[in-house]
DNA sequence: ATGAAAGCGCTAACAT
DNA sequence: ATGTTAGCGCTTTCAT
């Protein structure tokens, strides 16, 4: 059967053409055998220091790389790591966030450095299977997804059938799929007490307390609320999702319908800092009038006007904690979820200690 | 041989077993053949609507996906586009900038949008070869750059070797490889003029004209200047790459040095932000004292404080662009350098219209 | 309409 | 130290 006309016909020069040369191209021309190529570019032992140079040195000369899929179909191995972004189609929450392309910055300078290529892919959210299936195609060897939004049953069913999968997220009672996030907790405390610290009382919380991030967040300010004998007030509650628009209409709201509050909570600093300015054509002056605090530390919250007091989220430090952790998701071992420190970044958004 | 005891010992439930089930297994339990299982996948005509949908039905219930490699590899084909973000390590423009990954976000659509796999790579621009390995190992068809620094030459040297490759920046006069752009000229004519119009006359422009794109804007910089009878003042610019920092500190020299200006052209907004911040500090208020026009417009321009004015770069159509591009270098078909128009957007960066 | 068998580019067990 | 050969999971020619 010669359907493999191109094959046969690759002469000695074959190398040359058109083609990208293969192995078989180096074994001809060095004058042996495939095996021995093959040995010689993996440095096996085996192979004379001699015939291993001349080959090395060939397959330099020709511009010779490996077919990697050619090798990861024989050795049933794969150096793929998927990194999905969901978006919400009820949210609407898109790619643009900076916070989440900047973790994508962050993964891919894990991966990179961990010798692994980074396949990333958008999907929606509400068919998650279809990221199922970058590693049922074997396209990759694991899946980091970025936000667990509502979907942790879906997640907990890809883990439950033995997918490797670690998610950027908190960690929820019963989860069968291990997380790696912040502490969210803490890090709505910590935002809360230093609102208070600083003399606010009326604060608002801008975050949808639905998605499960958010719950630990407004736990925790609840919590340093109930520390200063405050109690929550619904009113305060701003229930929007992670978007810049949606926190202007909510604070926009709140000042028109005269609710009166001398704080900001909010979840994201791109909300933080729509809420600033929303504030500023009402007239009321940041930190003064309004005291706000962030979420995330992107870079751009110090660069804001004025600098926005933040909770800082280790980006950095999450890309290489999310990759080690699917790693040990791939080789079996059983890891516990991980929640990454928080802290609290002061800037000026926050009027100084009166102390 | 028996090396391969694992499959020989695939039994007959054997796809309910740890390891994905494949063609073999469905054939198995189909009762049929691994050829009529594949062309019963594949759609083919030859296969009757009944086995097909049979075999259909037990794909589906055993949750089987095709083995990519395993098919391209057979069909020498691939579907996975490389998008490469190099850093350079004597600017040490990291991936941070927001620009760069919002660019990241819309190739990732457009990629995703034409049933393209994307991988993300950060290289390190000395040696952009590692790049070219992305397509030589066959990982990807073909490759997306962002941003081409300094690297033209051996950006030709690339394309020389009819790697199919498109990248993001400016034409350069005798480029072999294909690029996508915003119109550099006009962005940076623009930017200028709206400043003069506004009754600026001493305008700082940050950035590196060594850099190609650079080059242009400062180009259209220069004219505009010119087309109001003024001379570009060396003094006035800021050579500095695309970094927050160090246009502050540009601007902070000019400062303290006591250089007469009133307006800053900034090569992005994440530097004229910083410019804005810088003058802040020194009490020249934004815009009455100094304007201050941005480039990009970036997600958060417009959440600035004061809002920036700026030249907008089209990044959600540069995605398609660049894909759409790199898909014709693919196909053999010639592709002329594409110049996507830039608009300026007016904010309250600049002092409003006296006429 | 279906099956048998070859081969995509590589690795490794088994020769020698 | 090197060659021979089978086979990774798939598609397709050729035969039936």
């Amino acid at each position: 059967m010669k359907r493999t006309q191109k094959t046969s016909s690759r002469s000695a020069d074959d190398a040359t053409e058109k083609g990208r040369p293969q192995m078989a191209d180096l074994a001809r021309l060095a004058g042996v055998s495939v095996a021995t190529v093959s040995r010689a570019l993996n440095g096996s032992a085996l192979i004379s220091k001699d015939t291993r140079e001349r080959i090395e040195e060939l397959a330099r000369s020709l511009n010779y790389s490996i077919n990697i899929g050619a090798k990861n179909l024989r050795l049933k191995q794969n150096r793929t790591i998927a990194v999905v972004i969901p978006y919400d189609r009820v949210s609407r929450q898109h790619i643009s966030d900076p916070f989440f392309l900047a973790m994508v910055g962050s993964l891919a300078d894990a991966i990179t450095e961990r010798g692994f290529d980074m396949l990333l892919s958008r999907v929606d959210a509400e068919s998650l299977d279809s990221a199922a299936d970058l590693y049922n195609s074997g396209k990759a060897i694991g899946i980091i997804l970025i936000g667990q939004w509502r979907h942790h049953d879906q997640l907990n069913q890809m883990a439950a059938k033995r997918m490797p999968i670690v998610v950027w997220g908190t960690q929820i009672p019963q989860q069968l799929y291990c997380t790696v996030g912040g502490d969210n907790m803490a890090g709505g405390a910590m935002a809360t007490r230093h609102l208070l610290e600083r003399g606010y009382r009326r604060i608002v919380f801008i975050g949808d307390p639905q998605l499960a991030e958010v719950t630990y967040r407004h736990q925790g300010y609840v919590e340093a609320l109930a520390a200063y004998g405050l109690q929550p007030d619904p009113q305060l509650l701003v229930c929007v999702p992670f978007d810049a628009n949606e926190a202007r209409a909510g604070i926009n709201r709140l000042c028109e319908q005269g609710v009166s509050f001398d704080a900001v909570f909010a979840c994201s600093d791109v909300m933080a800092s729509a809420a600033s300015q929303v504030l500023h054509l009402h007239g009321r002056t940041v930190p003064d009038a309004v005291g706000v605090v962030g979420y995330d530390d992107i870079e751009w919250a110090s660069h804001c006007n004025p600098p926005l007091t933040t909770v800082r989220q280790p980006i950095g430090a999450a890309g290489a904690e999310l990759v080690d952790a699917l790693l040990c998701v791939i080789d079996g071992v059983v890891v516990v979820p991980r929640v990454l420190p928080v802290e609290l970044v002061v800037r000026s958004s926050t009027r100084p200690d009166p102390g």
